[in-house]
DNA sequence: GATGAATGAGATTTCATTCAT
DNA sequence: AATGAATGAAATCTCATTCAT
């Protein structure tokens, strides 16, 4: 059998594994019997436990990323229904892989390497969401609000995403169809948008006092 | 010594550990060493390292729960400005006691009677945060808005400003100062609370084809 | 029972295990099962297997060389005498403790951190030979000799010491007195002593064609 | 390519390999990749591990022996020029091909197979000494030493170069020319000889109280 | 003749946990 | 109340060795 067969193999029980009992937990044993390979054969192609979870880690970030980039692609539209497709991507890739989900959520209390790869996915996701912001101000005619300010409003939005990912997919453990990412990204447009806009145009809330 | 004091520091001690180290990695040498005492003790006192690691999620989860009824607790003032101190006392406290936070952090993947708890802990903070939209949309006059609808806003809502905390604390290291959590919990309220208004009075954001 | 006790036990378990099989074949099991104690208790009063290693490598080290320095010890008597008794003991020693021999003999193919040990050892003896030459020397009322060729000897006259105690161990199982200990001296005398007394006489021994 | 060439190149890597790194710690996949094949063929033609270092030993054995008795083959000689040769040989020998003598170095401590054939040459170059230490008695028409005694001379004297060869060569790395190893010679035979001729004609070294 | 693919067995090391005192 | 001494169980990782092609 190829190399590279095996080698998916391998990593799809990785994922499954490392989802499920955690990176330490998961035991290379259990790992190498999932994937019906032996255990030298795991670390003649992967290295080490490390790299394994790293490989995993990697190939998921990745695959996350490319949905939501794939739903933001169009450039036509206008930022708040781009916004949308992004959300929509995400949400229908998170029901649709909830293992490779699971590993990212359990590489971000894994220690630096890890970490830092999870944290660089943020950052990625969160540049396109700022980006959409900042275009959504052009569309808007209105100034521009500080750097400062959209990173942070961008790191909500990525948040409550996240949340909302948890959330609906914890309840309708069956109802993974597109048309259930599609209301929750509505969901989220709804809690977000006219906040967004307003700042936009410079009617944000006011503080008591301000 | 009395035992309560005994007890507090094992706690004290093993919170850093299991925030630093995570729960696998953190041994139970180096949390008895920390702790001043010898192991035996620990295991008398806690039983073992799961019991301990519970009890440092109980201890952090109370803390924090407090912290977010405290800043809610006056009646009079109207929904947004309760939410808004909530949200406030929310990042002082995260900002205050990182250590206490990184242990709610990293139980979530810690396996079912911790995520668990972890779990409850979301709950009753979404329960809180629901009753204030609750009351929100009674000061509005508008109508009742769907539960699970109501449901989802308040995951997201919770989910934004765990983000946003941890955004606003891995940045400025040193400014954990009362101000910084108000102007984190203003950017949040900036960033939701139109949308949340609109939607009570019956003015959503609209996707494209509806 | 007590650390020490506990500690010499395992030492002595392992001398004969290293002796007997070599560094790596000798498993860190058999060492703890003949020392009649738990594998993680090796672990924890002797922290590696190459600690442990080095333990028995420092503790041969420190007998043998005690034993020779014990022999070369009274300075009243000539030097050639002090050279015999500081032979008779170290014949005497690798009789009586062939297993602390053979350990030396195998740090010496173990690379760095133990060869040094042994090469260290080697140089201690060597200084002390040397300096009852030089002694020697000074009785024969003669000139110094080369440095460079007082080093060469004592180093010859060290592996010849080594290579006739193989020789005599090998032979004689048994009968390992102290007699036997002194003809072996005494053999190794007089193979080298005539020699040594010539040159510093300045009669060497002539190559062909000078 | 014809299969002794190959052959040839297995055993140059092993011999490398196994100097360096010692026969456990040398891998069988290093040593395959050093030599330009692959694992299977190495088992192919040389049949397991403990094989592949046999005739490692073998190889080296039968050229150092070749050496020495190439350096004492001239029978006209007198003994002395004679052993001053073959000593020559043996010391251009070692500093020629340290590799190969540090594999028969380590073979005197992986366990019987490998030691006895070490110990085999050892016993074939001692009998060399012996027969020229027996002209020289012959030569210098004194009665017959017993067996034993010149055993013990040969032992004493194979010992002592293998100690100065191991000296001389861990000293000046670079010149490992011939003019070096013809002082290192005379050098052992100034040590050694006058002590020599002493015994032959009945002179001997008295130890104290004799 | 030559190899990529695969494995069985066993090595060191760590840790939560418990007695006897 | 408190601890030094000790262990059972299991983890990661390595390596010599063999098929099927």
């Amino acid at each position: 059998m190829p190399r590279e067969v095996r080698e998916r193999q391998m990593l799809d029980a990785a994922v499954v594994a490392f989802a499920r009992h955690g990176y330490q937990a998961a035991s290379m044993d259990d790992i190498a019997e999932a994937a019906g390979v032996s255990k030298p054969l795991v670390y003649l192609y992967l290295k080490s436990k490390e790299d394994l979870f790293m490989a995993c880690v990697r190939r998921e970030v990745g695959a996350l990323v490319a949905a939501v980039r794939e739903g933001t692609r169009e450039r036509e539209l206008t930022a708040d229904q781009q916004l949308w497709r992004g959300l929509t991507a995400f949400f229908a890739h998170t029901a649709a892989r909830p293992d490779g989900v699971a590993v990212l959520y359990r590489a971000r209390t894994q220690g630096e390497p890890f970490a830092r790869e999870v944290a660089a996915m943020r950052v990625e996701i969160v540049t396109i969401v700022t980006a959409l912001l900042g275009q959504a101000a052009q569309d808007a005619g209105c100034g521009e609000l500080a750097e400062r300010e959209v990173s942070g409003l961008a790191h909500a939005l990525v948040g409550a995403a996240e949340s909302l990912a948890e959330w609906a997919n914890s309840r309708s453990c069956a109802s993974a169809d597109s048309s259930s990412a599609k209301d929750t990204a509505a969901t989220l447009m709804n809690f977000c948008w006219a906040g967004l806009e307003n700042l936009m145009t410079g009617r944000p809330w006011m503080a008591p006092g301000h």
